[in-house]
RNA sequence: GCGGGCGUGAUGGAAUGGUAGACAUAUCGGACUUAAAAUCCGAAGGGGGUGACCCCGUGUGGGUUCGAGUCCCACCGCCCGUACCA
């Protein structure tokens, strides 16, 4: 007799997995390869069950394909550039590359206790040297081949500090540290032409069966491929015409006004002569570049003063005004308004006594347009009458067509194709990010770095005491000879977007250390990824530059034409969650004398404050059938034992000092308090444990609720798994009646785990081990029958639990280790009982139910269902409208 | 604002359009124990009835279907993304 120790079985087997070397990949034409990969962390100082749960779910599937006889290629690096290291030397003074490594070695040892098939052998960090060197000279291999330029785009520009910022650094408007109101400024950029690929890139989408059918729709979405017309307006000055691009040609004769960018060449040009205009313009601009910034701040626009022609009637003149929801990036950033059909429009030209013309689709009951647009829904067939374009009846697309058809034809406008997808910039004025290798030459211009000069590696020697990029005043890394005249140039100091260095590091873990990018057979042999997970928040941005990135790198022969779409397979897991515990604090404020300030109506001013508590910090009771939180410390210091349940119940009736939020669900996060370390579940139940209740509580897609509940049952549940095993071990007794039915129930566990695993149904696959683990436990069957099922049991947990499964299969006598021991298979002839219950309803409800052979034929069945109480009492003598039988399934009577 | 997703007992969740609530947690009852822990057995969506049973029930309101948690439409709430967070 043994009882379950998971450090010692832990450390056990994960020796003598080292020992067998059995995660190491190895390069073998002879085995079918599988590629699993999870997207690689970013090293931000500890992992969190997050963490945890995104690398069990790889490890599962990763276990699971080696015991299928797969040669498995499982790797982990480390996405080790990025803002943070940044602004943890800002706030301490260290190098932002110190703080990365150091980060990178905590996080390691924190993973290791896991337990994870991964081959370290091949672990990089983005920032080493050797990894950016190699992106640097891809680089230069876009840049041959057409795939980078340089134009001017917006950046948010803080006017106090000087610079540039991330969006993430914006708050409401405003710079996150000097608290200005945010700019919207130009600078020169390095772009990646990725929407040289966007017809390919959506058209590839329909091949990737294996992906959410969400991540398709919203890349699709995202790239946005849309057919409309583009035209011009005449300007009733002679100046220079407005060119417009819209979708909705069809509402043109709803029009109403023109409407530019304040961003628009024009608008920049009539500012110059136009203070008020200028005014307008800078007020327009200010606020962050986001989307979301732009289509959610405050309409506001400008009447240019100037007019346009309508294209279909010269007499028909429209104002030009300048709007701040115009969008330079897309289209031509000029538009026509049609407010009788667009919201937006609409409240605009409420807002600035605009025209707005009725409808001019065919409803029952036409109304004139007051304050809502009438925007077709998209089922209802609503028809355009006695349209412009010649159509008497025509809906939705058929519309589009046939009015960029009749443009075409009157010759004053072009059916064009665009799509929303914007070129990469890729600049970023920031120092921990690889160096863009190109050199600035007084004579030759722009020209890339040689690559025998590669990399060029940041200096070591940078400060981050005051705002803006250490690269531009260091005193001398930017001087450099120009690699085509040799005469003295100045590096470029932007570094990379670190997008970049996640666009490839799944190419390059197929040959970590080659000289070149990657390894061309290695490359061939391992890729595609076959099964790659991650975050659903990396759906657009990092999944579709991937997607760019390996057909460049195939056009630049670092990746086979096979390689360009690189993952296979998608999965989007959701995250892990805690409870926040908060409460708030008012604090009062006070003025330099030190009285108490007061608001416009007199009454005494606060600051509301919110504090966060750690979950060891408190202690539950019921209220109102409803958890409520205590303080641990406030019962102690009032002598109230918080470990007795009573006292607890008692003490949140009597007194109740703190309020205690309880917010449940909310991302982990440091600030909050709500952070789980995953070293402290491993110390108290083993990874196993940690490993099987990530697991094991939610579908894997869903976020997951920490509790720690949840945890305590699991180890529970692994203990009994083990005592079970071990009671088996000397177990003597005979066979008996109860063996067949178990083992029928062992080749349905096998069937049902399998199918869960294989579908990313973690969970489900979970609790058909619960049920199996209880039949195993009450099942009346010898000894040997048990073992049989135990040893197979062990099996169907290996991928979730490996430790726990290679001591119960080296306990009852499997060979070798469980984790390269094949995978059990079902025997199909054991899935399917002989009878089975059918139930019966009557108009859909389930009044009975009966129990006939599995293959009885239809008529007999419904001959028995007829027959039953329930149906002939619903009959009352009568006979059945339709009766439906679905064979195996259920039977329906339609009375 | 726009794009995508999710919503089921006290709780996490299960359910190829076919018996809603599998499995688990918390709870309650019982066994074992001097006692507790551990372990084992059992109850349990809500309401009604002595009972066989009956009614209601998957965010809200409609629809399709013999049959809807599942499909369609509208709405509400929450989450993700929105191009310089990673």
């Amino acid at each position: 007799m043994s009882r379950y120790s998971a450090a010692d079985i832990e450390a056990r087997w994960q020796e003598a997995w080292s020992k067998a070397g059995i995660f190491k990949a190895e390069r073998d034409e002879s085995k079918p390869k599988y590629y699993v990969l999870e997207m690689f962390p970013y090293p931000s100082g500890r992992i969190h069950m997050g963490h945890v749960r995104n690398y069990t779910m790889g490890d599962v599937i990763a276990r699971y394909k080696l015991s299928n006889g797969f040669n498995v290629l499982h790797p982990m690096g480390w996405d080790a550039f990025g803002m943070p290291a940044e602004n943890a030397a800002m706030a301490s003074g260290g190098h932002p590359g110190a703080w990365t490594y150091q980060n990178i070695a905590v996080m390691k040892d924190q993973m290791r206790p896991l337990g994870l098939s991964i081959d370290w052998s091949r672990e990089f960090a983005t920032c080493d040297p050797e990894y950016y060197g190699q992106q640097q000279s891809m680089f230069i291999d876009f840049m041959e081949k057409g795939l980078v330029y340089r134009k001017n785009a917006i950046v948010n520009w803080d006017p106090v500090d000087m610079t540039v910022l991330a969006n993430e650094q914006v708050i409401d408007g405003k710079g996150w540290r000097s608290g200005a109101e945010v700019e919207r400024r130009e600078l020169t950029q390095w772009f990646f032409k990725i929407s040289d690929f966007s017809e390919e890139l959506l058209d590839a989408l329909g091949g990737l069966e294996n992906w959410p059918a969400k991540v398709r729709l919203m890349q699709e979405n995202w790239i946005g491929k849309s057919r409309g017309l583009q035209f011009a307006f005449e300007r009733t000055d002679g100046g220079e015409a407005i060119e417009v691009y819209t979708t909705r040609p069809d509402t043109l004769m709803g029009a109403s006004f023109v409407g530019i960018s304040p961003d628009h060449p024009l608008a920049k040009e009539l500012e110059k002569d136009n203070a008020e205009m200028a005014a307008f313009n800078i007020e327009a601009r200010k606020g962050g570049t986001t989307e979301e910034a732009i289509e959610t701040a405050p309409k506001l626009g400008y009447d240019t003063g100037l007019k346009v022609r309508h294209p279909l009637n010269p007499d028909w003149e429209l104002p030009v005004w300048i709007a701040n929801f115009i969008l330079m990036d897309y289209g031509t950033g000029a538009i026509f308004a049609c407010p009788a059909h667009d919201q937006r429009d609409l409240d605009f030209c409420r807002k600035y006594d605009l025209p707005v013309i009725d409808t001019f689709f065919a409803l029952d009951d036409p109304k004139p347009v007051e304050n809502e647009a009438f925007v077709p829904p998209k089922t209802d067939n609503v028809k355009w009458v006695d349209h412009f374009a010649g159509l008497d009846e025509a809906t939705g697309q058929e519309a589009v067509d046939a009015t960029i058809d009749f443009a075409e034809k009157g010759g004053w406008g072009e059916g064009k194709t665009q799509f929303r997808l914007r070129d990469w910039g890729l600049s970023r004025q920031r120092y921990w990010g690889c160096p863009i290798p190109v050199v600035h030459c007084a004579d030759c211009g722009v020209v890339p770095e040689k690559k025998e000069n590669l990399p060029v590696q940041l200096p070591e020697d940078v400060s981050f005491d005051v705002p803006g990029n250490p690269l531009d005043r260091h005193p001398t890394w930017r001087e450099c000879e120009c690699p085509s005249c040799g005469g003295a140039a100045q590096r470029e100091t932007d570094t990379m977007d670190t997008f970049v260095d996640s666009s490839w590091y799944f190419a390059r873990f197929t040959a970590p250390r080659a000289e070149t990018p990657t390894n061309m057979d290695d490359a061939k042999y391992w890729m595609n990824v076959d099964q790659y997970i991650g975050g659903i928040e990396h759906a657009i941005l990092h999944l579709l530059y991937s997607r760019f990135f390996a057909r460049a790198m195939h056009i630049c022969g670092h990746l086979p034409e096979s390689a360009k779409e690189p993952f296979d397979a998608l999965f989007t897991q959701g995250m892990v969650t805690h409870a926040i515990y908060q409460s708030t604090e008012m604090t009062p404020v006070f003025d330099d004398d030190g009285v108490q300030k007061t608001d416009a109506e007199g009454a005494l001013m606060h600051l509301s404050q919110k504090r966060y508590y750690y979950p060891e910090d408190i202690v539950f009771a019921q209220q109102d059938g409803k958890p409520v939180a205590i303080l641990r410390a406030e019962m102690e210091a009032d002598n109230v034992d918080p470990e007795n349940e009573q006292h607890r119940q008692d003490y949140v009736h009597v007194i109740g000092r703190t309020e205690i939020e309880i917010v449940p669900s909310a991302k982990m996060s440091k600030s909050k308090n709500n952070v789980v370390d995953p070293l402290n579940i491993i110390s108290n139940y083993g990874a196993d444990t940690a490993r099987w209740f990530v697991l094991s509580d939610s579908p894997p897609e869903r976020d997951v609720e920490w509790t720690a509940s949840g945890a305590e049952a699991a180890h529970k549940h692994l203990s009994r798994v083990y005592r079970i095993a071990d009671e088996a071990v000397n177990s003597e007794a005979p066979a008996r009646a109860g063996d067949e039915a178990l083992i029928r129930e062992m080749h349905k566990a096998i069937h049902d785990v399998t199918m869960g695993v294989e579908s990313f149904g973690f969970n489900a696959a979970i609790a058909k081990l619960y049920g199996f683990t209880n039949t195993i436990q009450k099942a009346d069957a010898g000894a040997e029958a048990k073992r049989q099922a135990l040893k197979v049991l062990a099996q169907l947990m290996s991928p979730m639990t490996p430790h726990l499964s290679e001591a119960i299969w080296s306990m009852l006598g499997g060979g070798g280790l469980i984790a390269t021991a094949p995978w059990p298979k079902a025997d199909d002839s054991m899935l399917v009982d002989d009878t089975v219950t059918l139930p019966i309803q009557i108009n859909g409800k389930r009044r009975a139910e009966i129990s006939v052979p599995k293959d009885m034929p239809k008529d007999e069945v419904e001959k028995i269902a007829l027959a039953t109480d329930a149906v002939q009492k619903a009959l009352d003598g009568g006979s059945p409208k339709k009766v439906i039988v679905v064979p195996g399934r259920i039977v329906n009577v339609v009375v």
